[in-house]
DNA sequence: CTACTGATGTCTACGCTGTAGACAATAGTA
DNA sequence: TACTATTGTCTACAGCGTAGACATCAGTAG
């Protein structure tokens, strides 16, 4: 009897808010509803069980991407360097959701319209498609596990007190220690984004038969 | 009153066994007791919580990698190579525990001494420490990432009746129609890998200032 | 207007989870 | 022999996803 009916979005945009409010232990179907003000079983009324919610989820969260933003005018390049961005940005503006997406893309069609789009990027350039999916695949990998471990700290480290290797003896991992030290393992995550793209461009180019980009009328 | 006393040593092994033959989703207390013939809450007088028990799963499986089988004399990306797939090998041993992985390396001393490994040998051949760190992050994301792809059919994907792709309308997505037909995003997925390490290694050679592999003695 | 039908929200209950706390039994030492 | 620390056992609690019965309502056919 809640105010005039419960709908699949209403329970997607909730749950999306429960997980990037408190994270995505704190998403429950008993949460949900409460969060709703409605019992937690009207949500089955909606969905069949609790995995295609976060598979809405996911899709909620992949289809803020806005794939047509990127200039087509740019050079391959920037153009697959855009949308990596792009992606990228998404995920950390859900990095409690991160994990979900790792696990759960390649699903539904929000998230296959992004990949569809990078792949066309890249063998509109003359890449060869099985190039393009590896690249792909490690971006989408790598943006996953680095939003991920952007929001480690908060949820999830609070429980082994602080940074990963804090309290390791530094003898022994000397280079460890080192990057630690300067950061390089928190703030230096785009860093690690934009050099894995780059070396993925580059393969690409020197795979290309032809030497710059090719364009296909 | 088991055999002669439980050890840390035969639940991590137990809770090893347990994730390869059944899925990480089998492994719970109770289960865990059980194949120990012993109280589920048995376990809690030698590690503090499950999460521990999920860490020193991790480094169980990071430990079987043999870090100093890679010979030294080699050129600095071949190491780099036979690190990495040796690496894979072993996630691909363990394909049910890579989202642990995933999340909880570098943790234990056992992970750590890879990573360590990798970023010597980078940082020997004249690498900056950040791209050393941005490589061994993508590898090691990647990894995880396929490994658990290469299972996700068996464990998780039977909840979706196949494969991930299987029941999309192929218009609208043709080129991931074509790759999904070829085998690219299952069988394809060793040469993700190879694919993405290249181009990493060729990235650090292209950084990298002297032209060749610089040997500090 | 009545009676039926389908949709939707509610309630109770089952088996599962991790784990706190009390208790028992055993091993080692003074 | 008596004390103590260690380790396994038992019971119990709060939480989880969700199956199944019941209640309430909207819309339609007679």
């Amino acid at each position: 009897m809640a105010a005039q009916g419960l709908t699949r979005e209403m329970l997607t945009s909730a749950a999306l808010r429960i997980v990037d409010d408190d994270g995505l232990h704190a998403l429950s179907m008993r949460r949900l509803g409460s969060e709703l003000r409605v019992d937690p079983m009207a949500a089955y009324r909606h969905i069949p069980n609790k995995g295609t919610l976060l598979d809405e989820v996911v899709e909620a969260v992949m289809s803020e991407i806005d794939t047509d933003a990127v200039d087509a005018s740019l050079p391959w390049q920037d153009r697959l360097r855009a949308l990596a961005v792009s992606y990228l940005a998404t995920l950390m503006a859900h990095p409690n959701a991160a994990p979900l997406i790792a696990e759960r893309s390649l699903r539904g069609a929000g998230s296959l319209r992004v990949v569809e789009k990078a792949l066309r990027i890249m063998t509109d350039a003359g890449a060869q498609l099985g190039d393009a999916i590896a690249t792909i695949d490690a971006i989408g990998l790598l943006a996953a596990g680095i939003a991920q471990a952007s929001s480690a700290s908060v949820e999830q480290a609070e429980a082994t007190a602080g940074k990963p290797l804090a309290g390791l003896p530094p003898e022994g991992f000397p280079l460890l220690a080192q990057a630690a030290a300067a950061g390089a393992l928190s703030d230096g995550l785009a860093d690690v984004f934009n050099f894995a793209i780059d070396a993925m461009i580059a393969a690409l180019e020197a795979k290309s038969p032809s030497g710059h980009g090719p364009r296909v009328p």
